[in-house]
DNA sequence: ATTTCAATACCCAGTACAGGGTATTTTTTT
DNA sequence: AAAAAAATACCCTGTACTGGGTATTGAAAT
């Protein structure tokens, strides 16, 4: 039997998710969280063998509740959920000791495949993010050049094109451009995507 | 003597704080912190009275770092640090054990007058934030209709007023007009600072 | 030395949304 | 029952950005 968690921010994912895996016979949803603050509380107080949990999240991240919950219940497996195929996020998620990880949109069926495999002692990584490049650390990482990263840290602190384009002195169709080509092989829809990538990416900022 | 942490996301301020307050011969800034996790291990490696934390972070935010370090060491004196006056934030701070708060414009002054009263044992509370407005929680909350906080919800799982009048079986213009009531009483500017907002108050959602 | 890549810049058409105004209906308050 | 607030819906104009395409320049790689 799988005693689940599920800690998410979005609360309209978690009842979505607690709606498909009440059919599920050997899942119990023993609880759930909308930040890493509960997520730890609710380890302390009700007997859990899986926790899937994003990434982002308010007050305690994905990432650093997975240390702690390692550190104080190694036995609980911690599977992360991700928007985007991120790999620095991946990268932290595995260093700090995550038994698997899916995309958000991943199939029902997907997930309930991984869940039973980190149950019975395995990982389970999801086929679309490419382990071999997060290895080759060197190599996922350059995907923006150096004009698009400027351009993205500015887009997190909530500039216009026009304004980034005065900052930089140069065209605001340059900043356009530079726009449309990460939109383009981050493989994002619109602007807003790309602002909330950019937030995300906020993570990665100081490593 | 005093010694200081301190955590803050954007580095820059940082540097400027340990700049000023090198000259101070009563205090010695023993580390410095970019999210609450490397706070923590800081807390850990090193003797120290006070942390100035700001209380959005990654990886840990000011406020779960300020209970834990509470829980793990309640000698050490928290002052928050905040862009702005956020009436919830504070609250969740001064709950949270923290022993005093400051707004990040503070005069150089106000900030050593801090640091000197909480390491004294006492509590420093910047006086442009109103704590009687804390106190009448009622006061400050409802500023959104129900339809617009629902409205709200979609936009920060980044759905488009097209997707989102789908949703709600209504026309685009009303879920336009929806959007523009809530930038115009949240004094917001534009489609993407209504985003943030969104994202922002995803701390406020689960509360 | 030549190809390749990054950065720059422009064009056009179309979408999403803001910012203004207004009007109708339903619900809530008094 | 009357007044106020909320939800609904439409108009028009302007801005920001996307999704295409294309072209020039300088630097890096081969």
């Amino acid at each position: 039997m799988i005693r689940l968690v599920i800690a998410e921010d979005h609360q309209s994912f978690v009842d979505g998710l607690r709606l498909l895996l009440d059919n599920e016979e050997n899942i119990t949803v023993v609880g759930s969280a909308n930040n890493g603050e509960d997520l730890l509380d609710i380890l302390e107080k009700k007997s859990v063998n899986v926790v899937l949990t994003d990434i982002k999240m308010p007050k305690i991240d994905g990432i650093a509740a997975c240390r702690l919950i390692k550190k104080s219940h190694p036995q609980v497996k911690v599977i992360a959920l991700t928007m985007f195929d991120q790999d620095d996020a991946v990268k932290q998620m595995l260093d700090a000791g995550c038994d698997g990880y899916l995309l958000k949109n991943s199939s029902l069926k997907l997930v309930l495949n991984a869940l039973e495999t980190v149950a019975s002692g395995g990982q389970f990584f999801d086929p679309t993010i490419c382990i071999d490049d997060l290895e080759t650390e060197s190599h996922g990482k350059q995907i923006l050049t150096n004009s698009e990263f400027e351009i993205l840290k500015l887009i997190s602190l909530g500039k216009t094109s026009r304004e980034i384009a005065d900052i930089r002195s140069t065209a605001i169709s340059t900043v356009e451009r530079h726009r449309k080509n990460m939109i383009g092989k981050l493989k994002l829809k619109g602007a807003n995507e790309l602002l909330r990538y950019a937030l995300d990416k906020k993570y990665n900022f100081d490593v």
